[in-house]
RNA sequence: GGGAGGUUAGCUCAGCGGUAGAGCGCCUGCUUUACACGCAGGAUGUCGGGGGUUCGAUCCCCUCACCUCCCACCA
């Protein structure tokens, strides 16, 4: 830390080194004392209740960025505040293996090396995304140490360790068994840049404001103005088989039963009546039918037994089918050709501004294709069900309770969940195919088909979506479907605490798996934080407004960040973290620290006996007690209701203004003892003494390092502050009336102070202080 | 096209039926038995606009404006 440059005048160094304090001088220290000692592992009386979470896992890949660290300390929180009140704390750690995220950043490694997954295969391909989870993964766990996380690291589990595939593999082909997995041909979301389906979730849609809306003429033999279509995706009418129309559409009604011809291609198209398709007040009123690449169009083309033909191939090229002059050609080039040859052929009847939204490869950007192929899905509909039912009985609650309604609008609105992925990092598909095309699916390899006995079999090439493994999570992590003890005292979890972001993704997909697979809902309780912005922006590197949450570490240490990452935290979406924040957070722990050196120095080497005297109370006493009575009332009541912002700002309030500029001015006079009587004197060190201590106590699930620091100092006993009762509120130091009338007290004491910093000198000991 | 949230001090945000709050910033003093990452004092708000309910509204209701974010297969 570097030396203070504002104060002009010297000391002697000794002094000055005290004044500070140097976090990375204990952080470590202490978090080795914890963990050396099992204080992360679940302890306590026998039938104490116990507080149960898993981590979100951070994807392997995951370094650890502030909304981490933000998820992650408010967890820390409850887990050192529920330890405290003497629950048996079990807070799980671990990653998930992240698919796509992983492999690309493996592919990225190779490329590098000139090499191309492909030509590797996949065996070795996997083998080196091993070496790299081996080398490189997980480095976010060791930051979360950092943080000060309480987690319990004899229970890490990574989502591809073997007991959670077993898992992974249980829940699928119970699922099949069930008919609520099943096998399909349909139009997905299809990345070409990955070469992987991907599920709604994983498209987020842009505005295109400059997108465009073409209207096509196509020939109808015997009516001479044809049929214009309108479209935003020229290139996909190479793979029309038909064009559609309302049946009580009167403009389209000269169309009924005829041909039409697609141009360029010269095919002959069906003109189909579909009022399911066709909205009878919109455009043209003719809709060109390209079942291959729309899934609208795809369902109309089962409605009306049209074929579909595959145009755009899953590179994102056009593919033999839409004809020589377009084969190979990118999709997008292929739209400039396309429309091209309209207007030579005059058949661009009108062009138009369109804005719209396309929609987009969560991972990598790039534009989602629809794509007609054969995935695997999960029935949601009668996951969904009792996942609503579930929340509506207030058996799982969210927290902001306005996430409430969120939840069921998606959740009644759900679609199946496409859940096979075209990579290779994953959890492969427990389905095997013979020759004759039958499925096998089971949770051991099966040798041969369980239709007609056939030995060679291959094991479908997919893996599954990372969410499929994640949503198994509460109750993998324990050792499901095996009955461990541990799934038996830890499942089901108590609180789930993640950023809204993955309410849909993840929190849902919980909820529905764990009533399903285990019948129970995996939690009762949701806190879903906001997301942390920077001086009212979205962190992101090119704006360069990143906190890195390691950086804030080194600088102002784990504490401040901490603090300042809590008492940002409020109910609203976003989480502001500003600098400042920082800087003051490491003030208010350099104030702690600074007010306990004063403590301490009143006691010269003695430790401070429990707690204070009730005969000799005096007025300040008794308002300091009664206020630490009310501070310990009001974090607990606060911490119940997910208010970390709240909780510490009690804190703030109580030790610095309160204990700090109100208590400790207060009783300056009656510590120094020249003209206060013993007793006097006692009781305000004593007082003073069970204020630090409760002080450290109610902030130790926020600032745990530098509280456990003084705590030793304090009692001389070493890392024991985390398994030190949290204070609760003692009806018997509540005081109303010394807490109205200590006001004219601190007035006066303000007053004195103030006389003699004007006179430089003044009454060392007025009567009056003597109260 | 639906839905949610926001608009409070210069900045970032709490609050919420009964004389407006915090942190940071700003101004004025200050070598005070710890702390200048400090102490004491101070300034600053028609609580987005307009209506309504109420004895009383920043807070409840309606409405308008502007912002943010989610969800959505309308060519």
């Amino acid at each position: 830390m570097p030396e203070r440059a504002t104060s002009p005048r010297t000391e002697e160094p000794s002094r000055r080194l005290e004044k500070t304090f140097e976090p990375r001088a204990f952080e470590e220290r202490w978090y080795a004392l914890w963990e050396t000692e099992g204080r992360f592992q679940p302890s306590g009386p026998a039938g104490s209740p116990r507080y149960v979470m898993v981590i979100p896992p951070p994807n392997v890949t995951g370094r650890l960025h502030v909304g981490h660290a933000l998820g992650r300390t408010l967890e820390d929180v409850l887990a050192r505040w529920r330890r405290m009140q003497g629950q048996r704390v079990l807070w799980v750690p671990g990653t998930d293996h992240a698919g796509i995220a992983t492999q690309m950043v493996v592919e990225r490694e190779l490329a590098k090396e000139g090499v191309d997954r492909k030509a590797l295969g996949r065996e070795k391909f996997i083998e080196r995304v091993w070496a790299w989870k081996k080398e490189a993964g997980g480095a976010i766990l060791v930051q979360l140490r950092r943080l000060g996380c309480s987690l319990d690291w004899s229970r890490e589990r990574f989502t591809l360790d073997a007991d959670l595939s077993r898992a992974v593999r249980h829940a699928f082909v119970r699922l099949f068994s069930e008919g609520l997995v099943y096998r399909d041909r349909y139009v997905v979301n299809w990345c070409p840049r990955c070469g992987t389906a991907v599920s709604d979730l994983e498209v987020v849609h842009h505005e295109v404001k400059d997108g465009k809306l073409y209207h096509i003429r196509y020939d109808v033999p015997g009516v001479r103005s044809g049929a214009v279509v309108a479209t935003t995706r020229p290139e996909t009418m190479l793979g029309d088989t038909a064009l559609a129309i309302h049946p009580e559409d009167p403009r389209t009604e000269k169309l009924k039963g005829r041909k039409a011809t697609l141009p360029l291609v010269g095919r002959t198209l069906p003109i189909v009546e579909d009022p399911i398709l066709v909205d009878r007040a919109f455009g043209t009123g003719v809709v060109k039918v390209t079942p291959a690449h729309d899934a609208n169009d795809f369902a109309s083309a089962q409605r009306n037994e049209l074929p579909a033909i595959v145009v755009i191939g899953p590179d994102g090229r056009m593919t033999a089918e839409a004809g020589a002059e377009f084969a190979g050609l990118d999709r997008l080039e292929a739209r400039k050709k396309v429309l091209e040859r309209l207007t030579a052929e005059n058949r661009l009847a009108k062009v138009e501004d369109y804005p719209g939204s396309v929609g987009h490869c969560q991972r990598c950007d790039t534009i989602i294709e629809p794509y007609l192929s054969l995935q695997w899905f999960v029935k949601i509909a009668p996951l969904a069900e009792p996942a609503i039912r579930a929340v509506r009985e207030g058996k799982i609650r969210f927290a902001p309770e306005s996430w409430t309604k969120t939840y069921y609008s998606w959740m009644e609105n759900i679609r199946d969940w496409c859940i096979s992925r075209q990579l290779w990092w994953g959890h492969r598909i427990p389905a095997f195919y013979c020759d004759e095309g039958h499925v096998t699916v089971s949770e051991e390899d099966p040798s041969a088909c369980a239709t007609c006995g056939k030995k060679n079999l291959r094991q479908d090439p997919d893996v599954l979506d990372t969410w499929f493994s994640s949503q198994l999570w509460p109750f993998s992590v324990f050792g499901w479907p095996r009955e461990t003890p541990d799934l038996a005292e830890f499942y089901p979890t108590d609180v789930l605490v993640t950023g809204y972001d993955i309410l849909f993704f993840w929190v849902a997909r919980m909820i529905m798996a764990g009533l399903h697979f285990t019948g129970k809902a995996p939690f009762h309780d949701v806190h879903l934080h906001g997301l942390v912005r920077v001086d009212g922006e979205k962190m992101s590197k090119t704006k360069g407004n990143v906190i890195d949450p390691l950086e804030a570490i080194d600088e102002f240490g784990a504490d401040a960040l901490r603090f300042a990452l809590t008492s940002a935290a409020s109910n609203g979406p976003t989480v502001s973290l500003e600098k400042h924040r920082l800087a003051g957070s490491r003030a208010f722990a350099t104030k702690l620290w600074n007010a306990s050196r004063f403590a301490l120095g009143q006691f010269e080497g003695e430790r401070p006996a429990g707690d204070p005297p009730s005969k000799h109370l005096e007025l300040p006493d008794r308002w300091i007690l009664s206020r630490l009575s009310s501070a310990a009332a009001e974090v607990s009541s606060r911490l119940e209701l997910f208010r970390f912002d709240e909780a510490s700002q009690t804190i703030y309030a109580f030790v610095w203004h309160e204990l700090c500029d109100g208590f400790i001015e207060m009783v300056k006079p009656r510590l120094s003892g020249t003209n206060a009587a013993p007793e006097s004197r006692s009781a305000a060190r004593e007082t003073l003494a069970r204020c630090l201590a409760d002080s450290l106590a109610l902030l130790h699930p926020f600032m745990p390092f530098v509280t456990e620091e003084i705590w030793e100092k304090l009692t001389g006993r070493a890392g024991t502050l985390i398994v030190t009762p949290f204070p609760r509120p003692r009806a018997e130091w509540s005081d109303p009336r010394a807490e109205k009338s200590v006001e004219a007290l601190r007035a006066l004491v303000t007053r004195v102070r103030n006389f003699r910093s004007e006179r430089g000198a003044g009454p060392t000991e007025p009567a009056e202080l003597a109260l």
